[in-house]
DNA sequence: AAATATGTTCGAAAATATCGAACATATTAG
DNA sequence: CTAATATGTTCGATATTTTCGAACATATTT
């Protein structure tokens, strides 16, 4: 039980140059050689790869799955040939990169075409997580970086954070909202007579924790803050929103922010990433991002 | 770019053995020709796999991922021999059977028996799984056949099954037990001020089900069905078990069964297997289960 | 400081792959 | 139909690669 890759792409020869003799001259060789790494391939691994049929050999059902999967095996190997090298030369082969819903994605697509024209074979995978799910995603590793998320436990090990923004909550309904027309501010009464909308947060074994909504509220769960914001719109209910992201909303009076009895605490937002990977493109990001928030 | 196999193998063994010296030794070669594979392939892939500190090499961050990577490419080359051995003597290499503790591993014997007299030249390799556990070998690939589990998860997805015998639980304690004088039937009150015998799911990440036992009752977890039976004999604790595996020691008085408020429910097992294997023997196992499983 | 274990270098020996010529067989050309 | 051509195999000679073992260098332990 012996294969070797080198035998492999013989057998790939054989069968995309159509003979051995084809076979032998594409990969410079005579075809004495050829042949005489089928017979030892074949008593290698112990059974027949090609059935002589004349000066015709056609592939055994064997020696077909052996080709067809092998060809898999050699393009396998040359990809983690090429990832190797790829952090040899000090970028990773891949990134992943999460980013929590109340982090605008759209402020963030510059920064990875700029990375793109750098040009250094990185795999950019992004995804968008919220509260809780990014930083399970880190700690899990599915994940080197989140961008926006809450501080990581301080007990982790392995993962840096740099706090990059504060998000102000607002509570905010719809224009013609029945809250609009209660004397203000708000009590948490007067808020629990309407259905909320809050974010599911997006980690597995979501804890649970009443973020920003109080208790035994009837509540609409969405899967992102872009959801929550044109739940608010509709009016399906009422809720908490970072002020950065309804900005326009706020202008165009769609939303209206209703002052409060017990208002939200502002709520810190950070950058936190992995510190086992040493990898250019991952400090290529933090420093384009710490750099981005000192704005 | 000419990556080998059995230059993987030699990266595989150092890193699993924690030392030049001690791959040599593993692979039966002199430390120098460990040397010198691992110098080749540095010198063919063009990067540095290992950092020589002192005499304790570390692999460099390029290495680390060829390794890892490596050792799927090792698996999924050892995988394809292996297929194709399997279509071409329609016989499989070798068949890993799970047979759950509830069905007698001695019934099994005979059908085994019978199948070395095939001179099929296939390795069989049993091995006794409890409840979870014979699911998850199946499904994780450890196995192709398990005899006596609970069906599985209907969702799964290359696996077919089917019922062989259906198991009555009784709730058994020892001849000489405080329960016996109590009056019948026995309340789950009766029950819970006695400590109980339970198998323990041979599952690794088994969930938390408490099967047959009710809550909040010390209890003893043993490995096997046999070693509950033993268990029970002994005193140690009460429990359930089916009545096919304890025949013996209700006839000879070494077990009594009492009737208890909450009789624990008939459960049916199964046999189920892999359909992605082809191959003859387990084709010639499943076909004598269900066959015996019908008288 | 001595003993032990690890890794490397290097020349010799062993194993393996490659070549080329001779031969066998099938397809094609005339 | 026969000759010419192309393909695949065998086998001895040659070239290349791998392995060994002894000698040496270096780090850890006693």
């Amino acid at each position: 039980m012996k294969l070797t890759l080198e035998a492999l792409e013989v057998l790939d020869a054989i069968d995309r140059h159509g003979s051995f003799a084809a076979a032998a001259s594409a990969l410079y060789r005579v075809p004495s050689t050829v042949t005489y790494t089928v017979q030892k391939l074949e008593e290698d691994l112990g059974f027949v790869i090609f059935r002589r049929e004349g000066r015709r050999s056609v592939l055994t059902p064997a020696g077909s799955l052996l080709l067809e999967r092998g060809r898999e095996l050699l393009l396998a190997a040359e990809q983690i040939v090429e990832s190797a090298h790829q952090v040899n030369s000090g970028w990773e082969s891949t990134l992943n990169i999460a980013i929590d819903t109340v982090w605008d994605i759209n402020q963030f697509y510059p920064i990875v075409a700029q990375f793109q024209q750098l040009n250094s074979g990185v795999q950019i995978n992004l995804s968008a997580e919220v509260m809780g799910g990014s930083l399970e995603a880190l700690i899990e590793g599915r994940v080197e970086l989140v961008i926006g998320g809450p501080p990581p436990v301080s007990s982790t090990q392995g993962i840096k954070y740099k706090q990059i923004f504060t998000a102000q909550w607002l509570f905010v309904v719809a224009k013609d909202h029945p809250l609009t027309k209660v004397q203000l501010p708000l009590s948490e009464t007067d808020i629990k007579a309407y259905s909320a909308v809050t974010i599911k947060d997006s980690s597995k074994n979501a804890p649970i924790m009443a973020h920003r909504i109080f208790d035994r509220q009837v509540t609409l769960r969405v899967a992102s803050l872009e959801h929550k914001i044109i739940a608010l719109v509709q009016g399906v209910g009422v809720g908490f929103c970072p002020r950065h992201r309804i900005q326009q909303q706020l202008d165009n009076k769609q939303l209206v922010a209703l002052k409060i009895a017990n208002p939200a605490e502002d709520s810190p937002h950070y950058c936190s990433w992995r510190t086992n990977n040493k990898g250019k493109a991952l400090r290529w990001f933090v420093d384009k991002i710490l750099q981005q928030a000192q704005n």
